[in-house]
DNA sequence: GGGATTAAGTTACTTTGAGTAAGTAAGTCT
DNA sequence: AGACTTACTTACTCAAAGTAACTTAATCCC
């Protein structure tokens, strides 16, 4: 990939972008896996075959990259989950699978869920939400239609949906931080806790 | 404080440190509480009556400095919850007190929790489970306790606690971001997910 | 008591990375 | 063909982390 000097100032020859903004994120993705979360936008750049202005003429700030990379993570993390959480027919053993899902996909995308959940470090706070709100928000709709269909008091979801999904992640950061243990066994775990509750539910 | 040539060069008169350890953790939990998380370290310094390279002396890197905030922010928040989770004792209504308290603490101590939480970037992904793990092992040791007084499989302590730590962390920034509701229904709400599970308990 | 040494500061630097301004060449329009 | 626009680059500014070099007070030793 073109390190010094791979093109003169000036527009290019055939006028065309030479790269999308799309190109620049999955170049970011590619240099973050390879590299870790520590990157800077220069490298992006680089890995993207393209100068840093580039870079911020396609994707903005640095806060802005983080809060794209973070919106293709929550999608194909809800994509891989898939249908494993439908509504109305939802079991322990489904929200098992839900989150071993979830854990294989962030253990995969290691180094770019740190990347874009330690990516601010000020911006009113939202910053750190972003990350969440993309993943937070289906659930918080998924958990809603499922009380709804039992009657239950919807109320509660969005509070849940918080605190499921910050349940989630710190499993999967602190899984992947001592991984000898199968995602399986840690996912079926944290199924019993969020479905039986803490004392457990008593044999029917 | 010292804004402007506060001090001369060399050795000050007295002989004495003019700030120790804990006075500098001091100026930098107030300058954060102050101003944000987004502080530098000059400002602590300033803010300590120093310059720089004495912060650097006293606590380290900045990296450094945010593991020292975070474990006085665990243990704190471990006190402020004090007795509410005494161990062979739970009951969802102490739960929910904890939980309380917990809200209410990080939403005292804002700026300086997204201060240790959001720090790192980088930092082999130990960094942001850094600030956890103060919270995760007593907690683990409580479930423990709590599962073997039941004769319950204590295996699942560990794992549990993740998922608990993460989900009140995430749980707290939420509710702190958009704090319309009062702490103890928010609090309420969790202890009910993480008491009786997703599906509820049937009325007993 | 006076010089060498150590302790505890400050000033002034280097380096790195985010973000931007100014410059340059290729296309496009009339 | 010349004016304008587009899509790049190079070269800067600025802020913040971290460090080196210097300065003065206290202490130690005879």
């Amino acid at each position: 990939m073109g390190v010094t000097g791979a093109r003169r100032p000036g527009r290019p020859a055939g006028g065309q972008l030479v790269v999308d903004r799309e190109r620049v994120l999955d170049a970011a993705e590619r240099v973050i896996a390879r590299e870790g979360a520590g990157v800077s936008i220069d490298d992006i750049a680089i890995e993207a075959g393209v100068t840093k202005p580039i870079v911020y003429d396609r994707v903005g700030s640095r806060s802005e990259l983080a809060d794209a990379l973070a919106e293709r993570l929550a999608d194909r993390m809800v994509k891989a989950a898939g249908d494993t959480l439908m509504e109305g027919s939802i079991s322990e053993e489904a929200l098992a699978r839900f989150i071993e899902v979830n854990l294989v996909t962030v253990s995969q995308h290691r180094e770019l869920f740190l990347y874009v959940t330690g990516g601010s470090t000020e911006q009113t706070a939202l910053g750190r939400l972003k990350v969440a709100e993309r993943s937070i928000d289906p659930m918080t709709l998924a958990i809603r239609a499922w009380r709804d269909h039992f009657a239950a008091d919807p109320k509660v979801a969005d509070t849940w949906a918080a605190a499921i999904v910050g349940a989630l992640q710190m499993v999967a950061i602190w899984w992947t931080a001592q991984s000898e243990r199968p995602a399986r066994e840690i996912a079926r775990q944290v199924a019993d806790l969020l479905w039986n509750g803490l004392p457990g539910r008593p044999e029917r």
